[in-house]
RNA sequence: GUCCCCGUAGCUCAGAUGGAUAGAGCGACGGUUUCCUAAACCGUAGGUCACAGGUUCGAAUCCUGUCGGGGAUACCA
């Protein structure tokens, strides 16, 4: 039981008769946020004064006269407004530390038992993944982890997109474009430049036909604002609607350029045009191609069948870099079958109807429909989503699913959500766990120079490659094999970390030195902090199976010892608050903590050096501790630790 | 048009259900190494929490409005 847990449960019965509303007022007393004000503090007697009818200090005193904390704490100190300041016993502390000791949870203990899906990664089969698929596949494997420790019964489920147009595109270009030398060689690379291809021939063909309406659209729009500055009128009016115009304005600009650039791009290359001319409704035919893989023509789904080993064996690749393992891989396709009793089951229980010739679910409150089929008869992935609760629930039982997606998607995800409880799921927790978009130094969405997507395993490849170059500087005593399992550790810990310990709804600016810097907030910093310990043990030849089996005592002599004691014991609290929100940042803050209080008291206590027996026996007790604090956390993080770097 | 999110130190970001003098890292400045990994440590400076009202014992946090930024908005997934 962690600490905070146990004075809660002191102030328990103190508080009984001063409020209904008990564990509101326990919720109020927390880790001190500054060390002069103690250990803790509880801040429920101003709220609690005015129904006593007394003044804040009073009834503060009336509670610490009453709570039983002797063997606990220090004598409780009431302040400021009515603050209760507590400080824990040193007794208290050795001792509460043997039970951490001897324990491989570090005191945490599991939590009631329930059946989660996560739901993360979720690439697209038919292109490579890229820096976009860099937060759901981090974020949510560290919440897997996190919650299998913890106790809980999970299955991880990357729900790839492996059924829509993209797969229509490769189909055609596959038929169309292949070379087959290339193919043989490397399957999923040609595919990659297939897809690419048709895509770019497609995005030719849009461009061609928008270009001119926007160009029309253009005009309107500067005459627009000639009108508008022209008629005057209200002076604060007129400059919103100017501002609105100039907005409109600019993003019709951008959109014509883009376009604009995607003709060139054609037009620049005599192979490329040549193409164009030679396949003008391709967008048509990729669709169609698309269309008959989904009514089952054989040969598509021959190709489909070709293909999709060859696609799911690269991203096992990234995967493997990232230490990522999946329970189920279950894409779109695999709910094909059930789309169209989806469909039905909906309109026979009337949330579905038909709107403009598609049928929707209309949630009040939402303009926009959840439209689960088009007007064409095709599916959506609203279709497939509700495929998968139900298969979900039915097969494995759910209690409670987790979506790891990009925050763009939450109307979606509302809408999602309300439907399935509606459609008989209203027992099952549903989340979004969205995160913020991967930016660029410009404060843009990543790209690369030429502004395309970052590929996602070049730039693990490159936070190795950096690493390495790094840990080489660093420790050129490390031999080659070490330095590199130190710069795997390092690279994708950095890469990682940096993604996990930003609040996760936030953007956050992708920053090699930043996230690689060996000291600050870093994954290279905590695992620094975890070798040293190790160092010690190595120096001193300690023996950490035999140091478990001896007298498991913890005397604390300064306050170094204590700072990171204190800290150690708060692990159950803070991965319990890490996943109260799901949010994996209030983990890293423990860590980073953690690594700094090690890092601390590995500056001013000596360990090896110390004389006094007991002292240096319990000095070791901590560097243990401190390692497995760190080596845990980090591992639920998906971040190794290396034990020499 | 409608809806959602954001605005905190020079920079990057924390601030869990409102709590004491708003924090951290980087950068800047100053210091520390005969000592278990200096990939480290210690110290200093730096903020009108976008702005204006309101709610209350107390507001970066809740409410309203203003300004600024971003995103979503029916047949892509």
């Amino acid at each position: 039981m962690s600490v905070l847990t146990e004075i809660r449960n002191r102030f328990r019965p103190a508080l009984a008769g001063l409020t209904a509303d008990v564990d509101a007022a326990l919720g109020m007393i927390k880790p001190a946020q500054d060390a002069k004000f103690g250990d803790f503090q509880a801040n429920f007697a101003m709220s609690l004064a005015k129904a006593a009818g007394k003044p804040p200090r009073e009834v503060a005193q009336q509670v610490a006269d009453q709570v039983q904390l002797d063997d606990l704490c220090e004598p409780l100190e009431i302040a400021g407004p009515g603050f209760i300041n507590l400080r824990l016993k040193q007794s208290w502390l050795e001792q509460a530390a043997t039970s951490l000791l001897s324990d491989d949870r570090l005191g945490h203990q599991k939590l009631p038992a329930r059946k989660y899906v996560i739901d993360y990664s979720s690439p697209n089969v038919a292109k490579p993944m890229h820096v976009g698929h860099l937060r759901s596949s981090v974020i949510g494997n560290a919440l897997d982890r996190m919650l299998r420790f913890a106790g809980h019964e999970v299955v991880s489920d990357n729900h790839i997109g492996d059924w829509g147009t993209q797969f229509g595109m490769i189909i055609f270009g596959y038929k169309n474009f292949v070379d087959p030398a290339a193919y043989q060689a490397q399957p999923v690379a040609e595919l990659a430049r297939l897809y690419r291809l048709v895509n770019q021939l497609c995005d030719y063909h849009e461009a061609l036909e928008e270009a001119p309406k926007l160009e029309t659209r253009l005009a309107q729009q500067v005459a627009k604002i000639q009108r508008a500055e022209a008629d005057g009128g209200d002076p604060k009016q007129l400059k919103q609607q100017l501002k609105k115009l100039q907005q409109e304005h600019t993003e019709l600009k951008e959109s014509l350029s883009s376009a604009q650039k995607k003709i060139e791009a054609i037009k620049t290359g005599p192979a490329l045009s040549q193409l164009a001319a030679q396949f003008p409704d391709i967008v048509t035919a990729s669709r169609e191609e698309t269309a008959k893989l989904h009514a089952g023509d054989a040969e598509n789904q021959r190709l489909w069948d070709e293909f999709m080993p060859k696609c799911l064996d690269a991203l096992q690749g990234v995967y493997e870099k990232l230490g990522i393992k999946f329970d189920k891989t279950l894409g779109e396709s695999f709910y094909n079958p059930f789309l169209a009793d989806v469909v039905e089951s909906l309109k026979s229980k009337g949330m579905a109807r038909d709107s403009e010739g598609a049928a929707c679910v209309f949630i009040e409150g939402n303009e926009a429909p959840f439209m689960v089929q088009k007007k064409n008869g095709a599916f959506t992935y609203a279709t497939t989503d509700l495929a998968t609760v139900r298969y979900r629930v039915e097969q494995f039982g759910t209690q409670a699913m987790l979506y790891v997606v990009d925050k763009r998607q939450s109307e979606h995800f509302q809408l999602l959500f309300e439907t399935a409880r509606r459609w008989g799921f209203s027992g099952v927790e549903f989340h979004h766990v969205s995160f913020g978009t991967v930016l660029g130094n410009d404060g843009k969405p990543f790209k690369t120079r030429a502004g395309d997507t970052v590929g996602l395993e070049s730039l693990l490849d490159e936070a190795v490659a950096r690493a390495l170059k790094i840990v080489s500087e660093n420790n050129p005593s490390l031999d080659e094999t070490t330095r590199q399992t130190v710069a795997d550790a390092v690279g994708i810990g950095g890469i990682k970390y940096a993604d996990l310990h930003h609040n996760r709804e936030s953007d956050y600016k992708f920053d090699w030195d930043k996230m690689l810097a060996t000291s600050g907030d870093t994954a290279t910093y905590i695992q620094y902090a975890n070798a040293r310990m190790h160092g010690i043990f190595r120096k001193g030849q300690i023996d950490r199976a035999s140091l478990a089996a001896g007298p498991q005592k913890i005397v604390l002599t300064n306050a170094s010892e204590r700072a990171l004691l204190l800290q150690l014991l708060s692990f159950e609290d803070a991965l319990n608050a890490a996943l109260a929100d799901l949010r994996p940042s209030i983990l890293t803050q423990f860590l980073f903590e953690t690594a700094n209080r090690a890092t601390a008291f590995h500056q001013d206590s000596p360990v090896l050096k110390e004389e006094d027996a007991e002292i240096r026996r319990s000095r070791l007790l901590l560097c243990d501790l401190s390692s497995r604090a760190i080596t845990l956390g980090l591992s639920l993080l998906g971040i190794a630790a290396p034990q020499q770097m």
